[in-house]
DNA sequence: TGCCATTTAAATGCCAGACAATTAAATAAC
DNA sequence: GTTATTTAATTGTCTGGCATTTAAATGGCA
């Protein structure tokens, strides 16, 4: 195998391209060994250093896993969802914080997403979702809990929603959307008033998911939305003026 | 700084962790320039190789990019939608082929995400969306067109759809579930009669987008998801007739 | 002084060779 | 036949070096 000389691209940058070409062709399968680091700096006709930084990209993505040892070596991994989330989040996140997304934006497109999952949670979620969420509701009206720990909450009690259509390429799509406003919401102080407020709407959406009605849950989605921005226009407003 | 040498983890891993960390915590901010490879291997106690391997993890992950020369080194990216489509739409590809997601489910997450952007989209959609989906239509309907080109068409088509919520956060979390069931759908073969059908569906959500009739999108939406969902049914019986 | 060519220095890109650590299989000992 | 030991293959890491690129510093010249 010939590596072009002539390209811009670094030697192990285009190693790995060549590699995850063949993993998503489907020339490399799952579990399948990838020739040795000594094999491939032969192939490649470039130092084993070389082939190990090819190979270090493909592992932050994922496509690979690496042993030691004698029977050991560079593995196709099979990328699982659970792999997949927490990539998907910190992209998201930096997205949204690098580009300096309005929450306004990034509010509106996740509660768009989510409501797209409510009629489908409506029909297909579990008692377990439900005492997910309904147990998420009791975290979020202890007192002395600090706003991170409520946004948190407020995440998993999302989810809950989200996982409840029984759609897991739903939900890792969501994932990034639903998560990523979490240091923005975070941005956000909430006053004993607006946690009521919030825990009312919970409330209302878990009891029409319970009741398996999706308008119910669509409704209190859209509060959720409403009220969300609101709050955070008007806390931006303050800040303005403080300043 | 250091490194916990009995973790179980590479140290390249580790320094990325750190490193990555930093960038996430904003504690390095977008175009700052990381210490030079040698400064870094001081720091960390490590060689330059093993620093090297680390830098090319976070490449990997766009997080960071190179310059050589000498005022060359390693600098925060900012991570733009642009760089993060391709990453988003691969991963979702190897996630469906390689959990073996069944062609329904992928298929509901796609147009249960596409049906949320049909309000956004009938309200916001320029004359230039409206335009790009007229000419896929028009593509769509040439003779002669292969298989894969109809299927890009089709992508080129939704997307434009999705575009037309003017919301990036959603465009990019959907680019992922629009473009990731492409590789499932070039796998069916359309018959003249299932395109004329496809044409007729496409062309009935040009309008009701063109008229900014919400509800019609959403209509066509739904049409267009239970003919694909039937026509992947029927061609996978055929197939299992024939075998 | 001002402009252009040259040199220099700093940085990444790449390589060769070596040793350490890990692991499974082969071998030997009992 | 079981256990202990050795061996070989492989990744992980280090040292040291050279090549290449690039911007800035330097010098020459008008």
């Amino acid at each position: 195998m010939k590596i072009d000389p002539n390209s811009n691209a670094d030697l192990s940058a285009q190693i790995a391209k060549s590699i995850r070409d063949a993993i998503i062709s489907g020339d490399l399968i799952v579990d399948q060994r990838l020739p040795s680091e000594a094999e491939l700096s032969d192939q490649f006709d470039v130092s084993r250093p070389t082939v190990r930084e090819a190979l270090k990209r493909l592992a932050a993505q994922s496509l690979i896993r690496t042993q030691r040892g004698a029977t050991g070596g560079a593995f196709v991994n099979k990328l699982s969802f659970e792999e997949a989330y927490p990539q998907q989040i910190t992209t998201s996140t930096l997205l949204l914080s690098m580009n300096a997304v309005s929450f306004e934006t990034a509010c509106e497109a996740r509660y768009t997403l989510e409501r797209s999952c409510a009629p489908l949670s409506a029909l297909r979620r579990t008692a377990d979702h439900l005492a997910t969420m309904r147990a998420e509701i009791h975290r979020q009206s202890q007192p002395g809990l600090t706003d991170e720990a409520f946004c948190a909450s407020d995440v998993a009690f999302h989810r809950a929603l989200v996982d409840g259509a029984g759609n897991p390429v739903l939900s890792y799509q969501l994932a990034g959307a639903v998560e990523a406003m979490q240091p923005l919401t975070n941005m956000i102080t909430f006053s004993a008033r607006d946690r009521a407020k919030i825990i009312e709407l919970h409330t209302a959406l878990a009891d029409a998911l319970e009741a398996n009605n999706a308008i119910g849950v669509d409704t209190a989605l859209a509060g959720l939305e409403s009220y969300t921005t609101n709050l955070a226009k008007s806390v931006m407003e303050k800040r303005k003026n403080k300043a």
